[in-house]
DNA sequence: AGCTTATGTTGTCACTGTCAAGATTGGTTT
DNA sequence: AAACCAATCTTGACAGTGACAACATAAGCT
């Protein structure tokens, strides 16, 4: 329910967010600055003080949408799988790296330690949105291999999030050699991963 | 041979490169300047632009540097490990993330396509290094397999490097449970990859 | 109506990277 | 030995940055 004048310019705070999400990727994170994405808005350099007190405060809050997008990536893609616990891995896999992939300047911040205050509650929150689906997809793989205790979890957690997560910093670092095929292709190696974790 | 006195300085580009390392880490990438780093070596903030036209070129030579030190903590825990393959393995992977977690910042900027220009040759060249190390480790995993082929050795490569790699990501931005332990600590998940692909 | 609070603006500060112009030194040539 | 040249360093300036302070305006409440 924003306002369409520019009283007090409706709702600043969320354009801001949705602007500094725009230019982000747009200009990069070295490019990024917060009076040019004042500008961008309409407002004064230091209009943005009053919702984001620091620039750290921007991108603690961009960094939440990132996970909320992040989380909604892979669930989406999920939902379109078979049920199957492999092809439930393969999806999500595929949705964190579709999200990387278009996403990258995004996906760097969400994950730089430096960058962000994860003391912060609502970004903490916001994490746990994606962790909560790399936990469900290592449920079967623990069960299947006799290892479903915390510590066997955490291991096997550890050991597939390990697996995406550098494949996905790898590729958005030109590292790997681009997936160009048209549509439907899929990164080989990581999705390799499944099968020898979980085999037909 | 660098001079001890000050006529101009000695060798002020390698004075420049070992502050700049050392400064990353105790500030961070964000903390970083040009001018401190000037300022620490004792020359005016204009000095450092003869040798290093741009941050970037200083940025460039220092993951230069960083991927030979990189290379060096790979090569070392091989050297005092057991020549079998897995143990070769797991060496590389200790190399690996000790440097990453001693050096997290340093590591980042090594990893980040936006910060580097590797249209420079000489970083290239450092670059192949660490990825000599990667291709050594990981023939005898595609023998093994019976994947000794071009195509075969890309896909294990990128797998065991995408699980490294992760691993090392997570461990910098405090994703993963801290190692905690003593001494001669290993990070599990990911060696059991070693188990994995190279069973006994 | 009048007061209080939230929101935005203008102005300023120290700091940054980069550039231009001038000074100093070392090496080379004549 | 003298003179020149090129490399190196300094000083000074510029636009751009995040942050702060003081002031202005609008909204909402009593």
């Amino acid at each position: 329910m924003a306002r369409q004048k520019n009283y007090h310019h409706g709702d600043l705070r969320q354009a801001l967010l949705q602007a500094g999400l725009t230019m982000l990727e747009e200009v990069g994170l070295e490019g990024l600055s917060l009076r040019k994405i004042a500008a961008r808005v309409g407002v004064s350099h230091a209009a943005p003080e009053h919702h984001f007190p620091t620039l750290k405060h921007l991108l603690n809050a961009m960094a939440c949408q990132g996970f909320r997008l992040f989380e909604g990536a892979m669930r989406s893609e999920m939902a379109a799988a078979d049920p199957s616990a492999a092809a439930q891995m393969r999806a999500a896999f595929n949705g964190y790296l579709a999200f990387a992939t278009a996403n990258p300047h995004l996906f760097r911040l969400m994950f730089n330690a430096n960058l962000l205050d994860w003391s912060d509650a609502a970004l903490g929150q916001a994490g746990e949105l994606g962790f909560g689906v790399l936990q469900e997809i290592c449920r079967p793989v623990a069960i299947r291999r006799g290892l479903d205790t915390p510590e066997g979890r955490a291991s096997i957690e550890q050991l597939v999030w390990s697996q995406v997560h550098g494949h996905a910093h790898l590729a958005i670092d030109h590292k790997l050699p681009l997936i160009d095929a048209p549509a439907g292709a899929t990164p080989d190696a990581t999705l390799d991963l499944a099968a020898i974790l979980l085999p037909d």
